[in-house]
Parts: C-alpha cells; structure tokens; sequence
DNA sequence: ATAACTTAGTTAAGCGTTTTCCTATTTTTA
DNA sequence: TAAAAATAGGAAAACGCTTAACTAAGTTAT
C-alpha cells in the first residue's frame, strides 16, 4: 500500500502539498493540484485513517453503543431499521459506524476501551433499560452523544424518539371512538426509560379525555416478546370481567395476545380488537392485519446521526430532543364494538 | 486525556517500559510493573488504538460488510443474530466490530475507503447476490476474511454457512415420511449465491431417495419477504393439480402461504402441510405452530470470527469451509397426507 | 577470575499524516 | 515604482505509541 510520500514523490511535490490538495486548502495552482491527484489515481492512494486519526484528532468514526443486555431486546426487528439509518446516514457522510453492544457486566473490555480512547468522534446510544452506564463513560469524556430513546428518564436533550405518548393517545383515542370502554393495556417492561411511562401517560389521556377512567387491573406487563404477550394477556382476558379491546405497547406481544384469543376461541375484531405499536413488517401480514401505530425506526437512526453531527462539526453542545411523529394505522384486528 | 508520557512520568520510568509493562513483554520487574500499573490507574490511561494501529499495523477492529442492496434482505430477523454472534465473540476477544453496509453503487465511499485503508485487522462478509464487489476489494489487499455463507458460489474455503442441503433434505424427507408426494418449493432469489442451490439440490435429493420425481411447475420463486410467498403461494396453490405440501426455503414467505392458505379456505395442517426454512422466533407462535428448520444463526457470526482470528493471528491463508448442522423443527403445520 | 549469559531498563527511530511556520514569487495598490 | 498583499509551495515538528538496539548491572559457568 503507497502512503503520502509515494503520491509526493511521484507528483513531484512535497507531503505537504498533497494533503493540501486532499483537504482542498487554498493556494495550490491547478497544475500542481492536477497532477498530485493523476498520482493519487496512479498509486491507488488513499490516507491512512489511523495517522490522520492520530494529528487530526478526527477519526470519521462514530459508535453505536446497543445494551446487549437482556438478551430479548436484541430480537427486536426495528433495531436492525435503526441500525440501518445510523449507518447509512454516517455512509453518506463519509463517517463509519463501531458497533457496540455493551454488556452491562464489561469493564475495561474491547468496547468500553473504544469508547475511552479516543478512537470515536462521538456516540449514538440506543437507550433501553435504567442504569446502563455506556452513556455516562462517554459523558465523563466530554464526546458528543445522541440519544435514541429517552435520555435519562426525560431529560427533554441531545436525544430522539418516537412521540410514544402521541402514539399511545391516537390508540387508545381509536379503540374509544369505536365504543370500547373496557381497555386493557400491556406495557413493555416498567424500568424501560423513558418510552413505556411516555405511552401509559398517552393511554392514560386519552381515557380521562372521553370521561372514563383507567382501571388498574387492567394494566399488564410484558417484556416485548410475543410470549410474554401470551403470558400478559391470560391476566386479562382470562379475568370475570375482560376487557373488550387491548393496546399492546408493541406488536410482538400483540401477537402473543393473537394466540391467545384463538385458543380461548375468541374472534378478532369482533370479540377483542387489538392495536399494537411499531408495524412491523409483519403486521400487515397477520390474520386479521394488525391496526398499530406505526413508528419511523429507520428515520430515528437517520436524525440521530444529523443530529450528532451539528455536536461534532459545528461543536453545538446540546440540542432540543427530536420527537418524530408516530401514525396510527387502522388494519383489521379493531373494529366497533356492538 | 493522558498519554503514555504522563504514565511514564508518575511512574519514574521510559515509555518503553510503560509499554513492555502493558504488553507484557517480559524483562520488567515486579516492583517496577506495579508502579506502573498504579500510574495507569491513577490517570486512568488507555492506550491510543490510533497511535497504537500506526506502529502496529494492528487496529483490533474487524470489519463487518453487509450488502444493503437489496433493502429487503435488511429485514431478515436472522441477520441481526449474526451480527450479535459476530459482535459478541469480537469483544470477547478484545476486537471491535466496524460495520459497513455495502451498497453497489458506492466508490470511494466511507466504507470503501475504511476497507483500503488499514484501518481494519480483517473482515466478515455476509455473502448474499452474484456481483457483491466488497469481497473482492479486500482479498485484492490480501487482508484476510471470513464469508458467511458460500464464497464464490461453492468455493468450500474460507466460508460458514448452515448445512443447507441438508435442511432441505430433511425437510422435504420430513413431508414424504408423512406421505405426500406432490411437493410445491417456494425458493429464495435465484442470484441468491449457494443457498439456494444446495437447498434445492436438497429437495430434490429426498425426492429422487423416495423415487418421487421432482416437478418443475411445482418450483416457484419469492424474495424472502412474507408478501413473495402469499405471491409465490398463488402459483402452486391456484393451479387445477396443487400440492399437498409447500417446502419453503424460510418463514417469512411461509408466513405469506399460510396467509394464503386461509384466504382460499384451506386449513393447515389438513389440507396442506407447510415447512419453513430458519426458525425465526416467530415460527413457534404461529397457527399453527411452524414446522422448520432451525438454522444457528448467532453461531455462524460466531464461528466466523473464531475462523477470522486463525487467519490474522496464526497468519493462516484458508480453512475448510465450516458447514453448520441444522435441525428439523416438528411443529404443527405438518401432518400425515390422509 | 574471567567470559558469557540473563535481567532490567533506556534511547531514539519510525509509523503516515497534518499543520504551522517559512520563503519565494507574482500580483495589486497607491 | 516601491510597498503591500496574495499566491504557491516546502521544511519540519507534532500526534502517541512500539520496538530494535543498546547499556549496565547482576548471575552463572568454566
């Protein structure tokens, strides 16, 4: 591999040149600059990334920090439509992505070096359950860091989600207009920051809104697999008195509550109508087709990384949370209650 | 941050021996080591992995390349399971994983130029269709790699995948054990490199061993999303003659028959018996439950790096591709051709 | 007692860039 | 037409680490 000197030398200039023709600095005459890149093509050259990391302090590496801890979280298939935005985005940019999925258990492995060692120039942290500690490392350094997610419960800076109370409220607003009064709620895990409270407030509203008022024992929790929305849903549809519609905070675990419906022999839409929330891919394709409240994951990704790049290149220090708009999706599996 | 001269300076000694301290090279004493270590901790030192890459030639960081052309291959659950199995055996070994999602179209894009240039120790490759460039652009550096999935068509070195063939054979034995004999097969992309081939070779292998002969009109393509098997699914299902069983080479599509199937008033398992291919988590919860075939997903990122370490650190040029067994999953969406 | 090792630690070069000064030439301004 | 300003390019230091080569002292073998 040819290095900054072989492009001099061939060129007929010094390093220095070259860089400066690389970095497009003034006061290099057309000819000069036209053959330092004729021998850029020649050699195939392009700069070693690790010494320019090295004078530079810039090294076009942005982590992604994603908790690996508990394993479920991880067979979420929006975190891949995430993952996907933040690194085409940095692609685009000319920035890569270092992936890392701490385990809250690593201390001074691989991935909590990386994030002290001044080998990324900032920091997207997927936020999931309190007390993960990545984001603080990282705070401690002074690296710019976007949140995804709810950055310390609701501290309302440097972060971007979804509008989960939004997303919650057009739901539940939906099963009322249908004539449901009943409604029973499963929520993801309770010390997940930020988004589950976020969506209970919405469910909650929307409730108080239309007069009626929120029955506690209608509320469930699962851990966003479908199981744990087959387990949730026994609770509520197994109960005297069963609520006649059902927001499930995500759509996995309105799949459980499917299953669960059909083995207790009753019919969706017309025995319980069921919203849930994300759309997956597979919603539409369900039997009936999921009415949910669809969430921009790729679009997270995206802002995440626009975001992070007004800290990093024009050295802003905070930011006003970016909330994205949610949609709610009427398919199939509600309809009015008779 | 502090550096190695501020560890050198606290600790009364040359950078050389702060270095040999934190190499372990030996010719250190103990005492002198334990100052060392104490300076390390008081000014909680990490090494520049940027310096440390410039001299070294070593960057501790493994590239991770995954075609994001098509989009569609992008919402493969599996996928993110080899990603957490590549991610984890990397940090485990103290190795950081750059991700580089690889569209066509780039050229001297930031991924192309990350692979150029140094900055990674070697990489995996997620092999999906004919014509991927990646893979090319680092063997030409002769930087090591590690396909996932099959390299080159069925080159059998350097690469992981499933034992394909045999899920397809144990799939469709599974069927004709059951006493069907018209067998629909609903494949992957056919650019879709070796899979899909060795699936179907499969097939037709179980099919041949029964002395069933395999029909060609009984063999239609999808893309893997769940819409192109209730698409492919008309095909087979529509026909005046269709079969009593579909193979389908994953559960996505499989989704997308049963779908169908219930559109067009035909109940599995009893009127047709269904095999998917990848046991998705989804697969176990849906109506009825899905027979498949589980492929270890997580394993294969696993084993890749494992294979990427023999490569970069006992400097070997090729291993004998390593072929994963698969499982058959008996779950209730076959049953006995009556 | 001397030669030959072993152990412990240091010096300084080198990895491949970028960037700050410089110098020299050309152009503009008054 | 002289001074000032703009343009073009180079020399060399700096970034933070590793490592080869070296020195010096202590240990062992003969």
């Amino acid at each position: 591999m040819s290095n900054i000197y072989d492009v001099a030398r061939l060129a007929n200039v010094s390093t220095a040149t070259v860089s400066k023709v690389l970095s497009n600095t003034p006061y290099v005459s057309v000819q000069t600059k036209e053959r330092v890149l004729e021998a850029v093509r020649q050699l195939d050259y392009s700069p070693s990334l690790a010494a320019r990391g090295l004078t530079n302090r810039r090294t076009y590496i942005l982590g992604l920090v994603i908790p690996n801890d508990p394993d479920y979280l991880f067979t979420d298939p929006q975190l891949l439509e995430v993952i996907r935005g933040v690194e085409n985005t940095a692609n685009d940019n000319d920035y890569n992505i270092l992936l890392s999925m701490a385990k809250k258990t690593d201390q001074g492995s691989a991935y909590t070096r990386v994030l002290r060692t001044g080998y990324i120039d900032g920091a997207i942290t997927v936020e999931t359950f309190e007390g993960e500690t990545a984001g603080k490392l990282l705070d401690d350094q002074g690296l710019p860091r976007v949140s995804i997610g709810y950055r310390n419960g609701l501290n309302p800076l440097n972060s971007v989600h979804s509008d989960d109370y939004r997303g919650a409220y057009e739901a539940v607003k939906h099963l009322i207009e249908l004539g449901h009064q009943q409604i029973g709620v499963i929520s993801g895990p309770a010390n997940f920051v930020g988004a589950m409270e976020e969506r209970l407030r919405g469910a909650k509203t929307a409730l108080l809104e239309a007069g009626l008022e929120f029955n506690p024992g209608f509320l469930t929790y699962g851990d966003f697999t479908a199981e744990s929305g087959y387990q949730a849903s026994r609770v509520l549809l197994e109960g005297t008195a069963r609520p006649t519609a059902i927001f499930s905070m995500n759509d996995r675990m309105a799949t459980g509550v499917m299953r669960r419906a059909r083995e207790l022999g009753l019919k969706l839409p017309e025995d319980l109508s069921l919203v849930g929330f994300d759309d997956i891919s597979l919603a539409a394709l369900l039997d009936p087709p999921l009415t949910t409240i669809r969430q921009p994951s790729v679009e997270q990704g995206r802002v995440a990384v626009t975001k992070l790049f007004e800290l990093i290149k024009e050295g802003k220090k905070e930011f006003e949370t970016v909330v994205l708009p949610v949609e709610l999706i009427v398919r199939g599996s509600t309809t009015r209650l008779n």
